[in-house]
DNA sequence: AAATCAATGCTTTCAAAAAAAGCTAAGTAT
DNA sequence: ATACTTAGCTTTTTTTGAAAGCATTGATTT
C-alpha cells in the first residue's frame, strides 16, 4: 500500500497540475480542497519542491506550482520519493538493492524471477503514468460517462 | 515491500514444496536453513496452517509439511494472508475496499485508474507464480546457467 | 519602515505495527 | 515414562507512520 505521504503527494499534484498557469496556490487551499491535514501537507510539498517538482513564492499572493512539466511527472518517481522503492523486494530493485542472506544463487532464484517480472510491469506501468496523462484521462472518462 | 513475515514464508513454503514427500520437516530445519528466525518462524507456519497451507505432526519424527498442491498455492494468497491487499489504494482492492473520501467520483478518477490497472497486472502474475512453477523455472535456469 | 501574509525549520508526540524473545502447555511416538 | 516437537500466550523492543506545535524567515503591500 501506498503511505498516506505518497497518497497525499499525488492528490496535490493532479490539483495543482490542473492550476498550472494560474499562479502560486496556497498550502491551505490545497488542503482543504483535497482534505489533507495542512501541517502534514506542508511537509509533503516541501520535499517535492526539494525534488524539483514544484517551486514556492513566499508572503502575500504566495503558494505552491508545479514547476516541472506535467507531463515530465509521473508515479513512480513520485512513490520513489515518498515511500522508497517499488519492487516487493530489495533484491529485484535498481536503487535500492540488497542480497538476501538466505539466497544461494541470485542468477537462479524462482523466487526473485517472480517478483522480477512483477517489479518490471509495475515500473513499466507507473512511469507512464504522468500526470498529463492522468488529467486527460480523467476528462476523457468524465464526458464519456456523462454521455 | 513485502513484510519480513510473507517473505519468510514464501522462502518455507518453497522449502517445503522441494521436501514435499518426505514427511514433516521440523521447524528448526527450516529456521536454520533458510535462515529464519525460529520463533517468528514458527508464528509464519502456524499462520499457514490455519490457512490451509500446511499441516503438521506433533511429537518424535514430527514437523511441517505442505498440504496443498504446490501448483495451488501461488504468490497471492501467500502475500495476502501475511501482507493484506496488494494493491497501492484501498479504492482498487477488492477485499479490503475502501473510498477514498477526498475524490469526488470514483468512475472516473484518473489516479484510480492508473492504480487499478497496476493491481490487475500484479495480481495475475503474482496468481500465475505457484510454487511449482517457482521452483520448475528455478531447475530450468539453474541447468541453463551451468551450460 | 511597518504590517501582513505565507512558507520554512525544527522538535516533540502519539499510535500502531513489525519483529522478535521467553516461557509454559499440550500432543505424540517409541 | 520420556524425549521430542508443535501450540499458545505474554511481553519486549524497535521501527515507522502520521501527525501537532511553535518559532522563524522571507516576500509583499501599504
Amino acid at each position: 500500500m501506498l503511505s498516506k505521504k505518497a497518497k497525499y503527494a499525488i492528490n496535490a499534484l493532479v490539483f495543482l497540475a490542473k492550476k498550472k498557469g494560474e499562479g502560486p496556490v496556497q498550502i491551505s487551499h490545497i488542503a482543504e480542497s483535497e482534505k489533507i491535514p495542512q501541517k502534514f501537507l506542508e511537509a509533503i510539498l516541501l520535499d517535492m519542491k526539494r525534488a524539483g517538482i514544484l517551486r514556492s513564492k513566499k508572503g502575500k499572493g504566495g503558494g505552491y506550482f508545479l514547476f516541472k512539466e506535467p507531463s515530465e511527472v509521473n508515479m513512480a518517481e513520485v512513490m520513489r520519493l515518498f515511500d522508497g522503492a517499488i519492487a516487493f523486494l530489495p533484491c529485484v530493485t535498481y536503487k535500492y538493492y540488497e542480497r538476501c542472506e538466505e539466497c544461494k544463487d541470485e542468477e537462479t532464484c524462482g523466487i526473485r524471477d517472480v517478483f522480477l517480472n512483477v517489479r518490471n510491469a509495475t515500473v513499466e506501468l507507473l512511469k507512464n503514468a504522468t500526470l498529463e496523462k492522468i488529467i486527460e484521462r480523467e476528462s476523457s472518462m468524465k464526458s464519456l460517462y456523462n454521455n
